[in-house]
DNA sequence: TGTATTTCTGCGCAATAACGCAGATAATAT
DNA sequence: ATATTATCTGCGTTATTGCGCAGAAATACA
């Protein structure tokens, strides 16, 4: 159960709440673009990606320099429960779609 | 959605998820049985019990001498999901069911 | 090679959290 | 009032966490 309380944890912080909540919907998306979506400095969004990852709630793709970051899928009836639960309760939360509508201004944005 | 990701927090740590647990499956509880089932002193079950209840997901009821948690009811289409999660996937875990049983002991036990 | 881009990490600092102990508070009964 | 049981709280200590800055890796490409 250590395990479990761990990833509660995890999702205990709402920059790393706001990041699981956007990999849920969004499906596998790079830290640049979360970057952009939450508005914050990269090394922080590496940072909690970090402690997601360790929480085995999030797994890496390396693409070149890019880092995809995805929800990891799910090892037991808990993960599964929970991935569904994150999907289904954080995607109607107004944070989230704001969130999401920034990433995607930006994913089309001429640089 | 900082309101969420204090429940989340407030789940982030194993005394208190067992707590949470015991609550979801068992339903109403007082201060010394769920001390006995987690066989933790009852001021560490005390504060741990504060921390769910200034995250909004238990509430008490004094009774004479004793205090009976419960989680509190769901105000939110997020607490009502979060609430069957954590019945649903919480109960089967080994460990709860270790505290459950040894609550139960404890219950019928002549003093 | 050198340069640009993306991502990660070492460090120090400030804030927070968990713990145990001892004592306080609340309700009940004698 | 005193005693008893159940629960909570103030305090000091230690451990953990989140942050920003600066710079380091990793990759791609001229």
């Amino acid at each position: 159960m250590e395990q479990q309380a761990l990833q509660f944890k995890a999702l205990g912080d709402l920059t790393r709440l706001r990041l699981a909540a956007l990999l849920a919907v969004n499906g596998e998306t790079c830290v640049c673009h979360l970057a952009r979506a939450l508005g914050e400095p990269d090394y922080k969004i590496s940072r909690h990606l970090t402690v997601l990852r360790s929480a085995g709630l999030v797994e890496a793709r390396r693409q070149g320099t890019w880092m995809h970051y995805r929800l990891s899928s799910a090892q037991s009836d808990f993960d599964q429960r929970l991935r569904e639960f994150l999907r289904e309760a954080l995607e109607g939360l107004p944070v989230v779609r704001e969130d999401l509508e920034r990433m995607l201004a930006k994913c089309c944005e001429v640089k």
